[in-house]
DNA sequence: AGCACGCCGACT
DNA sequence: GTCGGCGTGCTC
């Protein structure tokens, strides 16, 4: 008999491998692998979701196999590609493999769990239990009291527990319409009316010059083309058409894209197209990162090298951070590529995002859209791989597992064989450093199309006394440029960069950040203990009352919010339209599109936000940018920080001007001597990323050294830094002496829903043992999981806190 | 995760 | 004695 392997839907340690079940008779050929099964799992009745990875003749297992119960797809929903890849991303990310299996599909696929108590005796109890009912669910609202007597009645055999699997996929039965006739008997038919049957007559012409788009919805005939549920009926009645069940299309994304075409490519896009290209028709799974700088046209470069992948016969996949996903942004790929393109939508609901998924999976679309986990789409033959804004954070996942979306496009490029495209104006330094090293393959474009001027970027100095005198956060510069961007009625956008929130300790006076004496980053007030923390080595010094540099009272613990921003603006320009874009008002779905949507048709005259307004928008009317605090990014407790606040400002510059108004830049900071803020300032990416490389080499850290982050969570403060120590020796003792160890230290937050949190980094050049210790070490404390301790592994975090 | 087994204290 | 607390170990 057949026997399969199954990765069951448990999340923990100990079940982390697979599990052997036999396919009992009915099943065989049925089950395969990438389907997902309804299996036994444990000593009761319980039953949960399985993945098969593999169908086998031999069982290797001593004891009794359990049958598979029964089969949740009728068709694979991974491929081998993806149940490849989940081994891999299970390794890389230290977790477990049924989460990965489980990222890589749409949520509603998530297997969902319900159990329920059935009586199997008359007793009072049971009746007192059900109160009548055939059946009672059990949720977590049951009382404890409920819960008790409900594993005595078991106990006593007096009702059992009946587990369901229930798989919240469901496709949306629709009625649709459709008809056997051909355009000539429609119109045949419709002639044959009489005249007084209008909608008969509507139907029926709708019908005939329709008949490619059948099967067609009731409900959008009713919706779009108003044609009513009785004028179908008495057709139906009448024998023109017939009515029949679809599990399809809720519709589309509500994306009406212009055709566009190519456009005339610049010579360096020339070049940049032909080498991606070659390489498509190659398959050669090579990476090319384009560093081209803000209006170079890089989204041409990636719309023609996919029309090159789509010539040959191959599909591509192109992936975008979350806040670039803007209609500008859809529309473009949607209107040179209509139909064909799947597009992941952070904005669709479950249900939509399944829809596009299945429309993936069935081979409909050649061209996917989507941010970080559309990588995972199941699309085949891939033979382009795009990667926009290759440098930005969000690719990374911040909780497990904690995958890169860029690592797994390069698996997936190798598997398929085809060429990744990482692009940006900034490249992140790793990438850079790469390309460097001809890992990846470099190509710069430095001119912007149509010869757009550069925007004209003027630093304000907040030190100096007509700055400092100021209330509020607006300098004298910035003030005088908001007017006259106002009096042009032209737009402008403001910047509030407001990431490093978390208060340091600045002296208005000077400038001076403190800082810790061994890691070169800002330390950090913590309220609760009084002190200055540096969240890399441990270091903590007392909060000083004056400054230690100018000896002045006037030291701040920074951290400005939008609203008070806008207030600001408000009272500085009363007249001025101030639209505010953060968290709080883009919660809403959707509101994030309404807010741009506004601003893009001039409804407002100035946007006030955070980080999110600086990605990829285009604004004609946009001549001023001001950016209010260019240091806190700068400030942070990061290694990155320079690195951030480079590429946040050279982004934001570049929102600044068009081809016939030259734009216009306001950065105001307390550190205008910074490299990162010269740099950027010039837009020059060469020389920052020299700059920084020297800094990175002179303090170890990325690309020079790989790093890794280990926290340990635990609700007892002793006992986590035991944990802390105890992992430390551990990992010491399997480490070479070139690898650096730093903390235990606690997190920016050290505390978290009443569990401390402390950590360690390792950065290493070459430690071949460190991959098996690390899950060694996973193995051996996920007993104590239990006891509330949580030990989690990132590999090259994005952030450090 | 969920369930059984098993070993301790406090109750009919 | 026995009911029930939760610590330990296993699930094909």
């Amino acid at each position: 008999m057949a026997v399969a392997e199954i990765i069951v839907d448990v999340p923990t340690m100990q079940t982390n491998r697979p599990f052997e079940y036999s396919i009992p008779e009915t099943l065989t050929d049925v089950v395969v692998p990438g389907m997902r099964v309804e299996v036994p799992f444990g000593r009761g009745k319980r039953q949960i979701q399985g993945f098969v990875m593999a169908v086998k003749e031999e069982s290797n297992f001593k004891g009794k196999l359990k049958p598979i119960t029964r089969v949740i797809d009728l068709r694979p929903v991974l491929s081998k590609e993806m149940l490849d890849l989940s081994y891999w991303l299970a390794d890389q990310t230290y977790s477990f493999q049924i989460s990965c299996l489980q990222t890589m599909l749409p949520s509603v696929m998530r297997a969902k769990y319900q159990q329920f108590v059935i009586p199997k005796a008359d007793t009072p109890e049971v009746k007192k239990l059900l109160r009548g009912q055939t059946q009672l669910e059990i949720t977590n609202q049951l009382s404890d009291e409920e819960i008790r007597l409900i594993n005595k009645l078991r106990k006593n055999q007096q009702v059992d527990i009946s587990y369901v699997v229930k798989n919240k996929a469901q496709q949306v039965k629709r009625q649709a319409v459709t008809t056997d006739l051909n355009q000539i008997q429609l119109l045949e038919a419709k002639n044959a009316l009489r005249s007084n049957a209008k909608a008969q007559i509507k139907l029926l012409d709708f019908l005939a010059n329709h008949l490619n788009d059948l099967p067609i919805e009731m409900n959008v005939l009713e919706k779009d083309y108003e044609i009513g549920r009785s004028a179908i009926k008495t057709a139906e009645k009448n024998q023109l058409l017939k009515i029949i069940e679809v599990t399809k299309l809720r519709k589309p994304v509500g994306i009406d894209a212009k055709k566009t075409t190519k456009l005339q490519l610049t010579a360096e896009q020339k070049v940049a197209v032909d080498q991606i290209s070659t390489a498509i028709t190659q398959q050669h799974p090579e990476t090319f990162l384009i560093e081209g700088v803000t209006g170079s046209g890089k989204t041409e470069v990636y719309l023609q090298t996919i029309e090159k992948a789509l010539q040959v016969g191959k599909n591509a996949l192109m992936l975008v951070p979350e806040i670039s996903l803007t209609p500008q942004m859809v529309n473009r790929v949607v209107g040179r590529f209509g139909d064909q393109v799947a597009v992941l939508h952070s904005g669709l609901s479950s249900g939509e995002r399944y829809d596009e998924w299945t429309r993936i999976e069935k081979g409909e679309v050649k061209v996917v859209v989507g941010a970080r986990s559309a990588v995972f789409a199941p699309l085949g033959k891939i033979g382009l791989i795009i990667i926009d804004e290759e440098h930005e954070a969000s690719y990374k996942q911040d909780d497990n597992p904690r995958y890169n979306a860029r690592d797994v496009a390069l698996w997936r490029s190798k598997v398929n064989k085809c060429p990744v495209v990482l692009g940006s104006a900034t490249p992140s330094l790793e990438s850079r450093a790469r390309a460097e090293k001809g890992v990846y393959h470099l190509i710069r474009m430095t001119k912007r199309i149509n010869n757009q001027n550069l925007p004209h970027v003027e630093i304000v100095d907040m030190r100096d006394a007509e700055n400092s005198a100021v209330k509020g956060d607006f300098s004298p510069a910035l003030q005088a440029a908001l007017q006259k961007t106002l009096d042009k009625h032209d737009q402008a956008i403001v910047l509030l960069n407001r990431r490093g929130y978390s208060s340091f300790m600045m002296c208005r006076e000077c400038g001076f950040v403190l800082k810790c004496p061994n890691c070169d980053v800002s330390l950090t007030y913590h309220k609760d203990l009084g002190k200055m923390k540096c969240h890399y080595c441990g270091h903590e010094e007392p909060v000083p009352n004056s400054c230690p540099n100018c000896r002045s009272k006037k030291i701040g613990f920074y951290g400005t919010g939008t609203q008070n921003i806008e207030q600001q603006l408000n009272a500085l320009f009363p007249k001025a339209r101030v639209l505010r874009m953060d968290v709080d008002t883009t919660r809403r779905k959707g509101a994030h599109a309404k807010i741009l949507q506004k601003f893009g048709s001039h409804q407002a005259d100035i946007l006030l936000g955070t980080q999110m307004i600086a990605k990829g928008l285009d604004f004609p009317d946009v001549t001023l940018v001001g950016v209010i605090n260019a240091d806190t990014t700068l400030s942070l407790a990061d290694f990155r920080a320079s690195e951030r606040t480079f590429q946040l400002l050279t982004q934001v510059s570049g929102r600044a001007g068009r081809a016939d108004k030259t734009g216009h830049v306001v950065i105001q900071t307390y550190n205008p001597d910074h490299y990162a803020i010269k740099d950027a300032a010039k837009q020059d990416y060469e020389t920052f990323f020299k700059q920084e490389m020297y800094i990175r080499h002179q303090a170890n850290y990325t690309p020079y050294y790989f790093t890794t982050l280990i926290s340990v969570a635990n609700k007892d403060e002793g006992q986590t830094l035991k944990q802390s120590y105890w992992l430390k020796r551990q990992l010491q003792s399997s480490l070479s002496k070139d690898a650096i160890l730093l903390g235990p230290s606690p997190t920016m937050i050290s505390r978290k829903q009443n569990k401390y949190y402390y950590q360690i980094i390792v950065k290493y050049k070459h430690e071949p043992k460190l991959h098996q210790k690390l899950l060694e070490i996973l193995n051996e404390t996920q007993a104590d999981a239990k006891k509330g301790f949580t030990i989690a592994i990132d590999n090259e975090p994005q952030h450090i806190d």
